[in-house]
DNA sequence: CTGAAAGCGCTTACAG
DNA sequence: CTGAAAGCGCTTACAG
């Protein structure tokens, strides 16, 4: 059975209300009082209960996160900023993910405010943003970790989309180059349309073709721009599954990168290091922007008040082989 | 505030008795009765508050995972498979790490006890083992996913290691090849022992080196083997990461794959697909057996009894380019 | 410095 | 079919 703070009251002689003042270091306790509760308390292995701590103090020492899928590069990185952040102030870390659509969504909103968490981190919110709204108005602490749109009713970390489009343009420029072809992403996403203006303001271009973050479109735009004889000496690819694509559709065509065709991705992912060759590109400091979000989220429960703004992480061009 | 069941049992006029059977679907509750409440309910958008609820039943509909790392490059898939099974039965995922040694470690141990979640998923637990061990006599549920050792008192979750590595033996001395390396991976790991006899079995070799799962040490060991002047025509990477590196020395070596040198990974992350050549790869289904796990985990739950001997779940070899 | 008692929001015998 | 009451394991005024 359970050993609950009755055992260990009954074990030390003393009342309920002092075990729990030794636990939580409140008011005053005798020394020899609290020593002897402590012993029994190693003795019996005693571990409050969160679940009646928690509905007796009104909080649960947990926060939420909410992913749209775990599977995608980065999301690593994120969660692992999240977690160690979560768990260095000792609270739990509740995990969701919206990747079945309404069905999920729905699931999720009930168990919010079942779960009572006290808070809750959000990766891009997509399709989710109305009932977190709901949520948020009516009390639920919520952070953004959000590349993708602004939404200046939550507080948020996001990172410089337009400056790191801009920084991939500057640094092809340098080398000389002067006719880029752009492989963007989704374009309903803000950080596509970031993304696409810092670079076209360093390097203006009309050679744009709408991408999807995927492999296969990357390759695709290539081949076919190259069929139909468009020439261009660089690609900014948005992000670097599709760079990747841009990459093997280059060599397949025989030119040579970075001689004949500069390439330059974003994110920095871990498979960035082991294309051929490997691939310059754009990070983003995804672990940090999971820290950030976390700290920001503990901050507030903790009674701090948020900064306005969202807080921004700086990206930074890694140059590797495809564009040295 | 937060609406209660109180709330709901004075605005539709009964007790929270009939409440609390109205949501549970427990006993026989007058039709029009039921109706009055579901409606009181979906007004003032009650939803039972989950601690309280863990409280009285004294479980939490939530479970536990506990993983050495987030950003290990398959572990994304594995949570991928435990959240989308658990969260299909209702239940809650607590996520924890234990990245940061023996400090982690004993945090962990303490949530343990004190988050009270109904059972734990464990992903390869190598220096928790003991503290697990009390924790599940101890009866906390306990189900491993474990590629590295057999740890028969726990049920479990592994995959076909040893006949992994006959099968890129195999595939490779189909292709007519005699002469293989093999890159390992640590040597204490059991699935590195299981490849490597695996291999083994089918193409008996002495030609191996002990490796470390990264890609500096696969492309070290092929650049320190090509310097002696030692001579192969394959090689059998125990991990896609040292694969890499792997094929990257061959190429600054200026040796083809697979035309010289045919080259088999094991895992299939991600990257196997991005590389030059892409790599072939002994398959690990690593979100069934997140899946697996789960569900071997929630069905003991519900008091099913759960198989003796562990859940094997099959490896397949994917061919691409680098071993046609 | 210490304890009895109420309360957190539920569920579950028990009684009707 | 329905409800009063006890109990789950804590915390927190309140009183001493």
């Amino acid at each position: 059975m359970r050993v609950t703070i009755a055992d260990v009251a009954r074990e030390a002689g003393v009342s309920k209300t002092t075990v729990s003042r030794v636990i939580n270091f409140k008011g005053e306790v005798d020394g020899s009082t609290a020593e002897r509760v402590r012993e029994v308390i190693a003795d019996l292995g005693y571990v409050p209960s969160s679940g009646a701590v928690g509905l007796a103090r009104g909080s649960s020492r947990t926060v939420g996160m909410l992913v749209p899928s775990l599977t995608w590069p980065w999301m690593g990185e994120v969660l692992q900023g999240v977690v160690d952040t979560v768990e260095a102030a000792d609270y739990g870390l509740l995990l969701f993910t919206c990747n079945r659509g309404s069905e999920s969504v729905e699931r999720f909103t009930t168990q919010v405010s079942a779960r009572a968490f006290d808070g809750l981190v959000v990766v891009e919110p997509e399709n989710t943003l109305d009932q977190l709204t709901v949520l948020h108005r009516s009390g639920l602490p919520i952070v953004l970790i959000d590349d993708r749109g602004h939404h200046p009713e939550f507080p948020s970390v996001v990172t410089t989309n337009h400056e790191g489009g801009a920084s991939a343009a500057r640094h092809l420029r340098a080398a000389g180059r002067t006719r880029p072809l752009v492989v963007t992403g989704p374009e309903h996403f803000g950080c596509v349309r970031e993304r696409l203006a810092g670079f076209r303001s360093v390097l203006p271009t009309e050679l744009v073709v709408d991408g999807d973050f995927t492999e296969r479109r990357g390759r695709l735009a290539v081949e076919e721009l190259l069929a139909s004889g468009v020439e261009f000496d660089s690609v900014f690819a948005h992000n670097d599954i599709s760079a990747a694509g841009v990459l093997r559709a280059l060599r397949a065509a025989g030119r040579r990168v970075p001689e004949d065709i500069a390439v330059v991705g974003f994110d920095d992912i871990p498979m960035a290091e082991h294309t051929e060759p490997p691939l310059t590109t754009v990070h983003q400091p995804t672990r940090q922007m999971g820290e950030a979000a976390a700290r920001l989220l503990l901050s507030r429960l903790g009674g701090t008040a948020v900064p306005d703004g969202p807080v921004v992480l700086p990206t930074e061009l890694v140059v590797r082989r495809s564009a040295p």
